[in-house]
RNA sequence: GGCCCCGUCGUCUAGCCUGGUCUAGGACACGUGCCUUUCACGCACGCAACACGGGUUCGAAUCCCGUCGGGGUCACCA
């Protein structure tokens, strides 16, 4: 069988990350089974059809790396994309259903409808509407006045309907639990249950994976496949994603949710898609890191919980650094450069030095840059004049005795060096605290903080040869001279 | 409230369908130690769970019932 299926956002103006997962789930059984992955816009309802919405959801996929094979930009055989363009398509299957007597007109008003539904919020009773019986009389004058209708599905009076769900398992529903619903507005609109069937139908979709909201959707949806006399798909509700440690449904109040954060903070593709992925589904007792291929030829439904998942940025930063340490420098400097530049901290246009000095930088920071923005947060010092002691470093580190006199010796030792590298730097600054009787670590603690003003950090001689013999002295001299001011004051 | 879904370490999960191999395994996080000029990495060790109560059975995390808890849905939203 030809595996199909889809995504079908609405263009709100964000894209969550559980909707990415329920996303990523779509991609990888069509992948998986060499089918196709669809993306359609549901924007029915929408006034607010933003087409910046859509272009954000649509560079999410593509940095993630989700291709659709039919959708906005690359068109399709089952077009368009776009469900406000397919009204003729909702029409045409309206009428058949008026045809076949599985609709009706019905005529009331939000105030009668709004009544009933508070007496029996008030009985305490779940609320369905039923068709009302209109006379002949009624009916004619209702259209000789042209009075708006909404056209409402039949629901039949006594039916089980059955979900045979590829992660809930079998699911029943009484159809008298169901209310006779609206599938087209008095303004010719359609509704969400009739838009997506016609829709599924038409673009052939197989497999109907999404979120669980949409179990209840299920039933009234069943019975129109019915009624339209369209083949049923596979369906697969994916259980919500929960805000961390809770199990509440995660949401925008929870931190970060959206994709685009992940993005601006310089996350990485890969492990993004290897932690959606194992949010809510593994492939064994101890698989943990998975490549996009692997993950193709690994993913099933089968092995997906049926239990809720909550979104745990602690195991994405791990994952994060996980992938962080196989990418090559050249992508590391190009991951790296957006942050460098929005800081003003590289000449433009970029320079074969400075790219070197980046390189430099990012091989001394070595596991240490976990995500892109981490250059500006770690190595920060090493593009700019202006550096900003660590109070608590400058506390631990410089107000000691014997630190002034130590960094003063110090200074000499690297103006003297020769060459000033990493090979001939150690041995020197070895020698000196050997020659004073210090512990290594009265030395490079506080040369660290004076030549980087940060506590922690890559090797200090890395730091010292990066930075170059005359701005170490530079800064050596400024915390010499801060350490003083204040020491006086 | 009716109906439906879900309930294993703090978190992601394995095990559940096809009861015994589970004194419940792995991973993240956390703690301790080692390495070490700091941090990160790495390595070693440790902490920590079958929601609760009945039942079936020689035996239940696994099967059944109930309770409690969480979620969804009951729109002319998607």
């Amino acid at each position: 069988m030809n595996v199909r299926t889809r995504f079908a956002p609405s263009p709100t103006g964000y894209l969550h990350i559980g909707g990415v997962r329920t996303a990523l789930f779509n991609w990888l059984l069509a992948r998986r089974h060499g089918g196709q992955f669809i993306l359609r816009i549901d924007d029915t309802d929408q006034q607010r059809h933003v087409e910046e919405a859509v272009a954000l959801i649509l560079d999410g996929f593509r940095w993630m790396g989700m291709d659709w094979d039919e959708g906005p930009e690359v068109g399709g055989l089952h077009g368009p994309y776009y469900q406000a363009q397919r009204g003729d398509i909702y029409r045409a299957a309206a009428d058949a259903l008026i045809a076949s007597g599985h609709v009706y007109r019905d005529y009331s008003s939000e105030a009668e409808r709004n009544a009933e539904r508070a007496a029996a919020e008030a009985g305490k009773k779940a609320y369905r509407f039923r068709r009302k019986h209109i006379t002949d009389e009624q009916l004619a004058q209702f259209q000789a006045e042209a009075r708006p209708y909404a056209l409402r599905f039949a629901v039949p009076a006594d039916r089980t309907i059955t979900i045979h769900d590829l992660i809930k398992g079998n699911v029943e529903q009484k159809s008298s639990e169901i209310g006779d619903f609206v599938i087209v507005r008095p303004d010719g609109t359609p509704l969400y249950n009739f838009a997506s069937v016609v829709d599924d139908a038409a673009m052939k979709i197989t497999h109907v994976v999404r979120a669980e909201e949409h179990l209840a959707n299920t039933f009234p949806q069943i019975l129109m496949f019915e009624a339209l006399n369209y083949q049923l798909p596979e369906f697969a509700h994916v259980p919500y994603v929960a805000a961390p440690g809770s199990k509440k449904k995660l949401s925008k109040r929870d931190g970060a949710v959206g994709l685009d954060e992940f993005i601006n903070k310089g996350y990485l593709p890969e492990a993004m898609m290897n932690y959606l992925a194992r949010l809510g589904w593994s492939l064994d007792a101890s698989s943990e890191i998975f490549s996009r291929d692997q993950l193709v030829a690994s993913f099933s439904l089968e092995r997906v919980n049926s239990s809720p998942a909550s979104h745990d940025p602690d195991k994405l930063f791990w994952l994060e650094g996980e992938w962080m340490k196989t990418l090559s420098m050249e992508r590391k400097v190009n991951g790296v450069l957006p942050f460098l530049r929005k800081e003003g901290l590289v000449a433009e246009p970029l320079d074969e030095a400075a790219r070197t000095r980046i390189e430099a930088v990012i091989a001394a920071l070595g596991d240490r840059l976990k995500v892109f923005s981490d250059i500006l947060a770690l190595g920060r010092y090493f593009f700019t004049d202006a550096v900003a002691h660590d109070p608590d470093a400058v506390k631990k580190r410089l107000r000691k005795d014997g630190v002034v006199n130590m960094l003063r010796e110090v200074d000499d030792v690297l103006a003297a060096v020769e060459p000033y590298d990493v090979a001939t730097l150690e041995p020197a600054v070895h020698a000196f605290a050997e020659a004073r009787g210090l512990p290594m670590g009265q030395v490079v603690n506080p040369l660290r903080v004076a030549v980087t003003g940060q506590g922690v950090g890559p090797g200090l001689y890395d730091c010292l040869a990066i930075l170059g013999r005359d701005k170490c002295r530079q800064r050596i001299a400024a915390t010499l001279e801060m350490l003083s001011a204040s020491a006086s004051a």
